[in-house]
RNA sequence: GCCGCGUUCGUCUAGUGGUCUAGGACGGUUGGUUCUCAUCCAACAAAUCAUCGGUUCGAGUCCGAUACGCGGCACCA
């Protein structure tokens, strides 16, 4: 049978980190096997639903070359759970229900899992699951690859369709992943507690259970669930920061994934090849982002010149020939792409002379005026030094200050070559008072 | 409160009963290369494998308890 996946966000905000994740992960091991991705908006929660998440989520999609075989809206499909939700009432696995909703975390926890609605026969409402009594209900998690169980007697009666008309999530996933033929569920750790929930649907429906996996919750270092903490970990931020998105999905799928080698770098086509279910930790990692530091450095320095370019005019107003010109004395130096302007401010803005040693400036000057060349600076500067007792370093020290202005900077020649004789010659004199 | 899951260096992890005096990566420290920075190279520090008990000739690996962490307990997903 062929292995087909879904990515079901619900489109009530911003995509972060934990969508990538969940998305690569479905992707991978739909992929890995030549299957089909399924791609379905859960916009089953009038109260919830903002239209621009849509746009953004298919936009994270594209972005990291994620293609999706199909394309479904559980809005546009409520005929199709209306009828899955009656057809349990007829059966006798489910019925009517007029209770007021409420919300244990502000109400209190209830133990009466038994809606009294069963033995009321109404005919309107919502629509509840009848869960059995005493019956022990289990399936094997494809995550954390072992049986997992529950007893009936401590699952609720869950609401299946609300009198909105609009069915809740046990319905509709069920409905949808049956009828688009889902092979496997992936899905957040969140739904692990439901699932005896989906399990009875399925059963009562006459549907083949899918393969169910769980997947952990990436941690806030200051503990908790990662998404809770909006805003900062949402995926425009990262790119907005100036991270390229193969070293952030490079990243994000490490987290909570690796492989018997422990091979780090992959893009996405690698990931998909090597992609097991058998890599899965059971344990939730935690969101430190040191490590995407050093993955967006190496993806820099392999990212061509020329791709570069295009990346890097998002976050500088420089032109294109001026970034290209620059690239190979910055490239290595990048853990952002924001870094680029910090990096090369000097060469735009002359520093503020900075009074060096008088002497060495002279020098120079007078050396670059004769023959503007690197060898020729490296040997007479060299020959200078020797001859008035100073260290090599320090005299390029004084000369990298009064150019750029900066204690860390490329080679200087690199530099001086770029800016020309005349700007060159001009900034040390300034630096020496002589202007 | 009830239900479920988890626990290997600071972090991400390898490890599926002997080859583990626990390996790799990031980060850290030190040294080398270099005109500084970055790169590159080398080395070092860093995990009583949460704790206690059991099974076994032998346990990070199997079992149990405890602790701690996480998730769920809505006509939200």
């Amino acid at each position: 049978m062929k292995v087909r996946t879904r990515f079901a966000p619900s489109p009530t905000g911003q995509p972060h980190i934990g969508h990538l994740r969940t998305a690569a992960y479905a992707f991978a091991l739909a992929k890995h096997s030549d299957g089909d991705f399924i791609f379905r908006i859960e916009d089953t929660d009038q109260k919830r639903y903002v239209p621009e998440a849509v746009t953004s989520l298919k936009n994270m999609l594209t972005t990291f070359n994620m293609n999706w075989d199909e394309y479904y809206v559980q809005s546009e499909r409520l005929d199709l759970y209306r009828a899955a939700a009656e057809e349990l009432v007829a059966t006798g696995h489910a019925f009517y229900c007029n209770c007021p909703g409420k919300n244990a975390k502000k109400d209190g926890y209830s133990q009466i899992l038994r809606d009294p609605c069963r033995e009321k026969k109404l005919t309107v409402g919502a629509i509840k699951l009848k869960v059995p009594d005493g019956e022990k209900i289990s399936f094997r998690d494809l995550v954390f690859q072992k049986e997992i169980s529950w007893n009936t007697d401590k699952v609720f009666d869950a609401t299946l369709l609300k009198s909105d008309g609009f069915p809740t999530y046990h319905l509709a996933a069920a409905v949808d992943d049956h009828e688009t033929n889902i092979s496997h569920v992936l899905r957040g750790y969140d739904w692990m507690s439901s699932t005896p929930i989906h399990l009875l649907v399925y059963r009562y429906l006459g549907y083949e259970t899918p393969e169910i996996g769980h997947l952990t919750d990436v941690q806030s270092p200051e503990g908790g669930k990662l998404s809770k903490r909006k805003g900062s970990t949402s995926i425009s931020s990262f790119l907005d920061h100036g991270y390229l998105p193969a070293a952030l999905l490079n990243f994000i799928i490490l987290l909570g994934w690796a492989p018997k080698d422990n091979r780090e770098m992959f893009t996405l086509d690698e990931f998909v090849e090597n992609f097991n279910e058998n890599g899965f930790q059971k344990a939730n990692p935690v969101f430190h982002t040191e490590k995407l530091d050093w993955f967006n450095q190496q993806y820099i320095r392999k990212t061509a010149d020329t791709k570069l370019v295009k990346m890097l005019a998002k976050f500088t107003d420089k032109t294109g020939a001026e970034i290209t010109k620059l690239i190979p004395l910055v490239k290595d130096r990048l853990v952002t792409l924001k870094d680029f302007d910090a990096l090369t401010n000097y060469f735009f803005t002359a520093p503020a002379p900075v009074p060096g040693n008088a002497a060495i400036i002279s020098h120079a000057i007078s050396v670059l005026e004769k023959n503007f060349d690197g060898k020729f600076l490296e040997e007479q500067s060299r020959a200078f030094c020797a001859q008035k007792n100073i260290k090599v370093g320090d005299y390029f020290m004084t000369l990298r200050q009064a150019v750029t202005g900066q204690t860390a900077t490329p080679p200087l020649w690199d530099i001086m070559k770029i800016l020309g004789k005349e700007e060159t010659i001009s900034r040390l004199q300034s630096a020496h008072g002589q202007k």
